[in-house]
DNA sequence: GTGAAAGCGCTAACAC
DNA sequence: GTGTTAGCGCTTTCAC
């Protein structure tokens, strides 16, 4: 079915075979001037011996490869995944091969992937960074001194690495000023460490509506299941005057949903839910959840362009977020 | 907070500063032989010029990128999700960076990925191939061809090709003795197209457990939801003689619980329903679906062990599913 | 318009 | 044990 392997063609043979020198084949090959009788007889040749360039001697000519890297917390995180997928869908219109690392959100693992990238002369990165502030900035630092196109994504950490990501603020906003519409005023936020953004956004919006923010409604997880579980959990146990929960992420609120009902407080009867990103089995869900959607395949995709973008480029792009409500919120009964 | 760009420092550099030649450089940063001492004056040098080996110099000179192709029809599907993050997983263990290419399940984009794939000089991919039989003998020869190291994934399509699959026959007939136990006759399967082999092991199990098979309850659809809820709506319309459902994967079954609570056909009550894929929000949905246990993240980190192995390989390692029984399938009432 | 030749950074064969 | 050297396949001056 298949012949027996193949060495693989050269410039050289291609050259040889059409009569040429190697400088004419390669000005042919990319877009160069030539006669017109020359292209012809190149091309034919080219295709002939089914020659395909290698990228690896175009690279280390051109001294980069091609391409660009991304480096998200968790693939299997739907949101990420999504996000991926806009990455994908836009490089491939580009025809740019993506390299995916995955960080689970430690610093320590985020920084030997960069260090990879590195080394194999990748020139553009997308990532959603685990850390903000000094951090970020030490751990991006090699990188971009090594003169890596980076942009960030979901997470906005420095001023000077553009970044596109939806516009929590106005996400948590909207869901305040529902769920305070439905009478509540014990209200929870379940984040990822590290959100201190959006922790901030929460506080925000309560003081600017009204509600006395309290420290302690605040609980923080890592982004694995176990680690989401556990902080639900422990939040239903100890603060009973919760009457809602806005969940910062979808890991956060399946964690949300199972422990909630190992504990056998009811949603919406006893505790409104609303979730961070419009996943599909949200809609499966019992109830149905109301959700924060985020433009996931967007982001990854703007991403995607202003990193292949060759001149400058804008500080950052925020894309807004949608409030959907179905039906994991009611009012306030206890 | 980040210096100039500086220049990338190369392995001349680091014998200069280390006043020996480049080749013993190469040797002590490759684990050759080496005096101590000299040892210990190249690592000091490289240390302090912050040397990196450059990938590029390096695989032009190994006629051989480093690193593995995965190519999966759906990086949102929360099945390949897995298998990737288990590929990936696999792969950061051995150091080895790893570039996704999503095929949508559609030949002309596999061909294309597998171009792209033989142009990066790349010697490894993992694939969960789009199509069977002829097609993918056309498909992957070039890359056969050309001395890939590939190694399939979740289908099996070539005897010469090494694959790692699940036992996707046992799991069907274990779903098929479950159901018939309940006393379900008519029993429909929900089908991507291409899963001939799991279509065959559908009639198979029927007809072992003594049940005539029906060819009309085999449905087709595509990968995409649209197309796998028009299938699921079409067959509870045209057929309401089915009181169970098999979904071949986990798209398939999301479908169909839309489809079934659009329809007003409730589950377990009008037809049960069994997913293949124990995803996340199985349990979460009402009711919690009884599915067929693919491990996925073990499918993915196998075929990377496989994709990474030097010497000869297995042909094919089978994994074992398991039927996981929740609260959608229930006797036969109509 | 075209060809010859110089390297990109690295490794491996070979000489010492 | 160590240095010298010849390329890997390609692009890009620089002559012609």
């Amino acid at each position: 079915m298949n012949g027996p392997m193949q060495r693989r063609m050269t410039i050289k043979d291609v050259a040889e075979a059409a009569g040429v020198g190697v400088a004419t084949v390669s000005r042919v090959l990319s877009g160069g001037s030539a006669s017109a009788q020359t292209r012809e007889r190149v091309l034919a040749a080219a295709a002939r011996l089914d020659y395909h360039p290698s990228a690896l001697g175009r690279n280390l000519r051109r001294q980069r490869t091609g391409g660009i890297g991304l480096l998200i917390p968790d693939i299997t995180d739907a949101f990420y995944a999504k996000l991926t997928d806009g990455v994908l869908s836009c490089a491939r219109s580009y025809g740019e091969p993506v390299t995916v690392g995955v960080t689970g959100d430690d610093p320590e693992r985020e920084a030997e992937l960069i260090g990879a990238l590195i080394e194999q002369s990748m020139d553009r990165v997308i990532a959603v960074p685990s850390r903000d502030g000094e951090t970020a900035g030490e751990i991006w630092a090699p990188a971009l001194r090594a003169g890596l196109n980076v942009v960030f994504a979901d997470r906005q950490v420095r001023a000077d690495v553009p970044s596109v990501v939806a516009d929590d603020a106005a996400g948590v906003l909207t869901a305040m000023e529902y769920l305070i519409g439905l009478g509540h005023r014990k209200i929870a936020f379940l984040a990822r460490h590290g959100q201190s953004r959006r922790v901030a956004a929460f506080t925000d919006a309560l003081t600017s509506l009204g509600v006395p923010a309290d420290r302690g409604l605040v609980v923080h997880a890592r982004a694995s299941r176990d680690s989401a579980y556990a902080a639900v959990a422990g939040l239903l146990q100890n603060r009973p005057d919760v009457t809602a929960l806005l969940a910062g992420g979808n890991v956060l609120g399946e964690a949300a949903v199972l422990a909630a009902r190992e504990l056998d407080v009811r949603i919406p009867r006893d505790v409104s839910l609303i979730m961070f990103d419009d996943v599909p089995w949200a809609e499966l869900c019992s109830p149905p959840l109301t959700v924060v959607a985020r433009p996931a395949q967007d982001l990854g995709y703007r991403a995607a362009e202003l990193a292949l973008r060759q001149g400058r480029r804008p500080r950052t792009v925020a894309l807004p977020t949608e409030l959907v409500v179905r039906a994991s919120c009611g009012p306030r009964a206890r």
